[in-house]
DNA sequence: TATTGCTAAATTGGATCCAATCGACAAGTA
DNA sequence: TACTTGTCGATTGGATCCAATTTAGCAATA
């Protein structure tokens, strides 16, 4: 595997690396399947908090038996996305004012750090593709997407942190965030999710600017989590 | 459930609701069993990192099946206890010296802002608790025990922070924390855990002191890293 | 009327069986 | 010799079957 890409290889598994690479990603396992078509469905908001997740249902839908759907709820459970109660079932983790809180809270604390520790070593090629994330943010319409790229540009400044355990809790919580995004996307409209904060965080990075890069991402958050908070107050009581 | 502490009734039922909460902890399904055992076993350093995990030889000694297991490593997995490589196993998480630096890292990001947010709430029993805690460190020689009570001590005084979420991730992060607190209990001596720091913790936080509580907290966190890197550093090269 | 006790259907937990995959080693080929 | 290919044992992934638990509904009783 890791052959493929040592230099000075003159018999085409470059290009073949090159197919595989493109080839459309595969589920090695039923298991895998089937979470991750549950935790897009939960997080993009098609499958809300409350939902009932009936093993047999479920298992008849992916056309698989019980088994690797009962795999994939324990980890889902684990990734507090569903409550898991012995004997009763599962059942989307329902989502609050309070919760999303929680969330903002987290990624207040998380997400500095790893922006502190990422600045000094990201390269241009990294510029250029939170750049790319910029502009691909600004002419996307649908909200799901606007979830993923917003997390993908955020994690894209963070990615030079050098530090694969806090990255991927950070991870984490911005796709538990993708929950809440959509709120906000559907109380300011669809247009503007603070794409002029977006550019001063690259900008302040791409001069190194730990300080100013680190303020503008807190002044990022704090309004986002006020916006939804708001949000929820107004709307769910 | 929740009738059980509605204010106002008068039949006894938050008795019973204590009754019920002092019971012995008893295992609902064969999944959970084996997955706290095994966590147990992780996190103490019984099971230490590269340790393979066969689900048959798990399930003779569990003496259940291997489906409870499978179910149980599917958690541990997503608890980042375990790697688990689709047709070829699960096998206990390597721990180094960077796996230290993230989770010190991670704690270092949540620990302040739940003790920031919990200080103004805990009252006289919270303090009571803390300090028993802080006298059974002293006299406690085992180190399981201890990396537990430490673990405790420092949740208690979170525990009013009401974040739930972020209560729940700082102690998975403390709880991972104890396979390195291992370490550092053989490289300073089974005596001091640092009680000075832990004594200092709580007199700022029965002070309402929020600042110098905080500030004691990361000396805390700051010693223990890097008495744990150095420790790495010398042993493990 | 409200509570209790019982029964049956639905649903999940767990066990057993079969299929798919991986790793190591042997055999063949240049 | 070095490299590729085929085979076999060990182990895991998945399907099917049975047991245990929960819950809703209904009847009986105080």
């Amino acid at each position: 595997m890791d052959d493929a890409r040592r230099p000075g290889m003159a018999d085409g598994s470059e290009a073949v690396a090159a197919l595989v690479s493109d080839a459309p990603p595969r589920y090695r396992t039923a298991t895998e399947f089937v979470e991750a078509t549950l935790r897009r469905g939960i997080l993009s908001g098609r499958l809300p908090g409350g939902t009932p997740l009936r093993q047999e249902e479920l298992a008849r839908l992916f056309n698989v038996s019980r088994m690797p759907v009962r795999e994939a709820l324990r980890q889902l459970e684990a990734q507090a996305l569903i409550d898991f109660v012995p004997h009763k079932g599962a059942v989307v983790t329902d989502i609050s004012a309070e919760d999303a809180a929680d969330n903002y809270a987290i990624r207040r604390a998380l997400e500095p750090v790893a922006f502190t520790l990422s600045i000094p070593h990201l390269d241009a090629q990294d510029f250029a593709r939170a750049e790319e994330l910029i502009v691909e943010l600004d002419s996307e319409q649908e909200p799901g997407r606007m979830g993923e790229l917003n997390r993908r540009f955020h994690m894209s400044l963070y990615a030079r942190a050098g530090r694969p355990r806090l990255l991927a809790l950070t991870e984490q919580q911005l796709a538990a965030a993708d929950r809440y995004v959509r709120f906000h996307l559907a109380a300011k409209g669809q247009e503007h999710m603070a794409q002029d904060d977006h550019r001063a965080m690259l900008a302040a990075a791409r001069e190194r600017n730990v300080e100013r890069a680190v303020a503008v991402l807190l002044g990022h958050l704090d309004t986002a989590a006020a916006t939804i908070d708001a949000f929820f107050r107004e709307w769910a009581g």
